[in-house]
DNA sequence: TGGTTATTGTACCCAATGTTACAATTTAAG
DNA sequence: CTTAAATTGTAACATTGGGTACAATAACCA
């Protein structure tokens, strides 16, 4: 039942005899969601530690003129909302949607203080996840904070040529998708890509970007 | 000598006897800055806790350009990039300069890490923190990603009158300090603060702000 | 008080991006 | 294979904000 958690960031370390015997004494329980549901709206209180068991989950602010800016893509199995369960401003920063169907484990916070208190090891991997967002939020804000749409681009293929060895890099979004990442429109992002081109710095295929002259691409981040 | 940190979020709920004690404990040195100094570089490991005693830090991201747009300013007794010292990429996400002249009291991770563990509260102290900095950043990233000047404006006077009753709102920034904050230039801050004054919105005066028309400034949040 | 410095106001021009609308191309579905 | 839908390319125009330079005003200090 709870093989999947073993693998979770929160429960790294316990065996599935301990998480078993954890799980008969901590009150939970499973709750079902369907594709396009919204689990929760951006200010609402956050007192239950949520881990996501299956199915995938995206957060997204939604600015004032409508507009998106996707933040996080949740895969399992990963707590929902880690570092907004504690401090001193406990709620929802973001629009959290499903995008496809599956399940979450639900666990009052005073049921998961309780937990936390009694399992250090799980404290410890709580602790981890906490400041891991952290610096996912500050890597986040160095992103947003640059300030042309040439330089995202050139920080978001140079961040991904750091896991490939040649100079491809797979693209698993569409443009539309992307320039909601970048927080820009879809036309803008195309128009600047088209740019880099004629530049001879890259060459975007539908699926994959060469990158032709990585100096290049350097110099537009100032490096 | 500890006295300070007393009041430290870190320390909160500890009497000055049991935070005397844990100090004869734990190995610390105290260190002496300088208003100017650079006391961290970006991207630096962090590798010790650090507590501000006495002065003032400031937080500042540099993007490409040169231009710095800054994070944070930190007072006394406060922890120092306390959601970096663990989690997977411990590293300073900015550079941290000296405002003023002041102290920090730095203790080596391990025996800070010992420390968590042997006194819960300040655990549960230090877990706090750290969700309070996700939550802060978070907070950043709305503010980020309000496109426009005129939005970042009513977005921060909006924040501020939640702690006022009246209309009148204390600026105690100069325009070329809140145009650091907002990541723009100071020009083009003056520019639009103008515009909304002929708009009849607001009256900004040296120190303070009269909002004449708050629905108007909420409108302009698509609220 | 008078002079120096910090802060704020103003103007002009230009680059970057948004807005909108539509065309071209690719993918998916039947 | 054909059609519909999604994705990408393109263009004209409007808007926002940056860069720069300088003027006006206020705060500070000797």
């Amino acid at each position: 039942m709870y093989r999947i958690l073993l693998s979770s960031p929160l429960f790294r370390g316990l065996t599935l005899e301990e998480l078993d015997a954890m799980f008969l004494k901590v009150d939970h329980q499973i709750k079902q969601f369907r594709s396009g549901e919204m689990l929760a709206m951006a200010g609402e209180e956050v007192n239950k530690a949520i881990l996501l068991m299956q199915g995938r989950l995206q957060g997204e602010m939604v600015d004032y003129s409508g507009n998106s800016l996707k933040i996080e893509e949740l895969d399992p199995p990963q707590m929902v909302a880690a570092a907004f369960l504690f401090g001193p401003q406990n709620k929802f920063p973001v629009f959290l949607s499903a995008k496809t169907d599956g399940k979450i484990l639900v666990i009052q916070k005073s049921e998961f203080t309780e937990m936390l208190s009694s399992e250090p090891r799980v404290m410890v991997n709580y602790m981890n996840i906490v400041s891991g967002k952290a610096q996912f939020l500050s890597g986040k804000i160095t992103f947003l904070s640059l300030k042309t749409i040439r330089e995202k681009i050139a920080y978001y293929l140079l961040q991904k040529t750091k896991n490939s060895t040649n100079n491809k890099i797979i693209i698993d979004q569409t443009q539309t998708n992307l320039a909601d990442l970048f927080g820009v429109t879809r036309p803008s992002l195309t128009r600047t890509i088209l740019e880099l081109e004629k530049q001879g710095i890259l060459n975007w295929s539908r699926d994959f970007v060469l990158i032709l002259n990585i100096k290049k691409l350097n110099t537009i981040l100032g490096r």
